[in-house]
DNA sequence: TATAGTTATAGAACACCGTTCTACAGGATG
DNA sequence: CATCCTGTAGAACGGTGTTCTATAACTATA
C-alpha cells in the first residue's frame, strides 16, 4: 500500500465552523450559569453536537477553558488599552494623570462586573480542575505590561514615588482586583460599590504621590 | 400500639464522634489536594465510613462545606484579634497605630497563605456549587466588625481621615484581599511577595492619613 | 428479659460528569 | 471506483452528588 500524506486539517472545509460555536456556547454557559455549568456535554449540546465534537477541536476540557482564558485576556487588554492617557500638557499634568488612572480603575471594574465568569476564570481559579499552561500565563502577563508602563510614565513625570514600577504596578493591580473580586462574590455591605471602588483607587494613589498633600 | 416519644438525637451516644472526624478529613482534603478533592465519597472514606455517614451528620455536601466555612471564620477572627492594639500612649500614637495595622495586614496574609484552601472557600467562591446561607454570611461579617472598630479608633485619634468607617474598612479589606488572593493563585512576578504586601498596606494607609506627609 | 420502635449504617441505584473506545458516514485522493 | 482519512455519534468506564432500601444496633417499654 502506498503511503499517503495526510490531509491537513486546514485544507478541509468544515460543514459549520464549530470551534467558535463551541467557544461561544461555553462563554454563554459560564456567564449565565457559572463555572459548574461548564461541562463538556452541555457545551457540546449547546452547540448542537455530541461530546466528541469538543475533543475534535480541543485537547480536553482544559483546552477549551484555556481558549476562554486567552480570549478573556485579549478582551481585557483591549478594554484597558482603550482608556485615554494624557499626552503631557505640562500644566495640569498630575491632575490629568490621576484622572486617567481613575478611568483605568473604573474600566477594570466594569470589565470584572460585566464578565464575572470570565474574570473569575482569569484571576480567581474558579474552575478548580483548570490550570493555564505556561504559555497562556505568559500571554496573560502582557496586559500587566501596559499598567507597568503607565506607572513608570508617572514616575518619569515626577508624579509618583520612586521604586520598582513592576512592584508598584502590582500594588495597583492588587488593589483593583481586591475590590472587584469582593464585589463579584458579593462580600460587601456597601450600597454604593462603584464610589467605593473609585475612593479606594484614589486612596492608593494618594499614597503613591511624590508630592505631599 | 402505644405511641412513644422519639429518642432525641442528643441523648444517644455515638460509637465514635464522627462529625469532627468528617470535618477534619474534609479540611485535610481541601488543604492537601484542593477543592476538587472535596467529594462526599472521599471525605467519608477518609473518615472510614460510607457516604451516608456524611448525610447523617450534614444535610448535604453544602452542609459540610458550610461547616468548614464557618470554622474558617472563627479561626480567622481569632487570628486577627490576636494582633495587639495600642492602648494610647499619646506620644508615638500614630506610629504605634500604623505598626499594629501593619501587623494586622501581615497576619491577614499569614492566614491566607497558611490556609489557602479555606481562604479560597471563604472569600473566593472556590467551590462553585457552594453558596453560604444568609446565617453563615452574617457570622462571617462579624470579623469585619473588628476591622471597622480599629478604623474608627484611628479616626477618633485624629490619625485617619474622616468618612464612613465601614466604607474605609472595606477599602483596607479589599487591599489585603487583593494581594493575598493574587498570591494564592500565583499571579505575580515578584520575588519578595511578603515585602510587597507590607508596602501595599503602607501605601494605602499613607493615603488614609489625616496629616500630610 | 423480651419486644417494639428508632436510628445509623452499608450498599445499590440514578443521573450526571470527563474521557476513551468503537463503529460508521462522508469527502478527498489515487 | 477503491482507498484512506477525518469527523461524527453512541456506548462504555470510573468518577461525582444524592436517594432509596434493607439490615444491624441500640433505646425504651412491657
Amino acid at each position: 500500500m502506498k503511503k499517503v500524506t495526510p490531509v491537513k486539517k486546514c485544507e478541509r472545509i468544515a460543514a459549520v465552523d464549530l470551534e467558535p460555536a463551541l467557544l461561544l456556547a461555553a462563554k454563554k454557559l459560564l456567564t449565565e450559569e457559572g463555572p459548574s455549568a461548564l461541562s463538556i456535554r452541555r457545551i457540546a449540546a449547546s452547540a448542537g453536537v455530541a461530546p466528541m465534537g469538543v475533543y475534535n477541536r480541543f485537547k480536553n476540557k482544559s483546552g477549551i477553558i484555556e481558549a476562554l482564558f486567552r480570549q478573556g485576556f485579549v478582551d481585557f487588554d483591549a478594554a484597558m488599552s482603550s482608556v485615554e492617557f494624557p499626552i503631557g500638557t505640562e500644566k495640569n499634568l498630575q491632575k490629568e494623570y490621576l484622572k486617567s488612572i481613575e478611568a483605568m480603575g473604573m474600566k477594570y471594574r466594569e470589565f470584572a462586573i460585566q464578565n464575572p465568569g470570565i474574570y473569575q476564570l482569569m484571576f480567581m481559579k474558579s474552575v478548580p480542575e483548570f490550570a493555564p499552561t505556561i504559555d497562556a500565563v505568559a500571554g496573560a502577563f502582557n496586559c500587566f505590561g501596559t499598567l507597568v508602563e503607565r506607572v513608570a510614565w508617572g514616575q518619569r513625570a515626577k508624579i509618583l514615588i520612586a521604586g520598582d514600577p513592576v512592584e508598584i504596578g502590582q500594588r495597583v493591580w492588587a488593589t483593583c482586583h481586591g475590590a472587584a473580586s469582593l464585589e463579584i462574590v458579593g462580600i460587601t455591605k456597601l450600597l454604593d460599590v462603584e464610589n467605593h471602588f473609585r475612593m479606594l483607587v484614589a486612596t492608593l494613589f494618594q499614597g503613591l504621590l511624590r508630592e505631599s498633600k
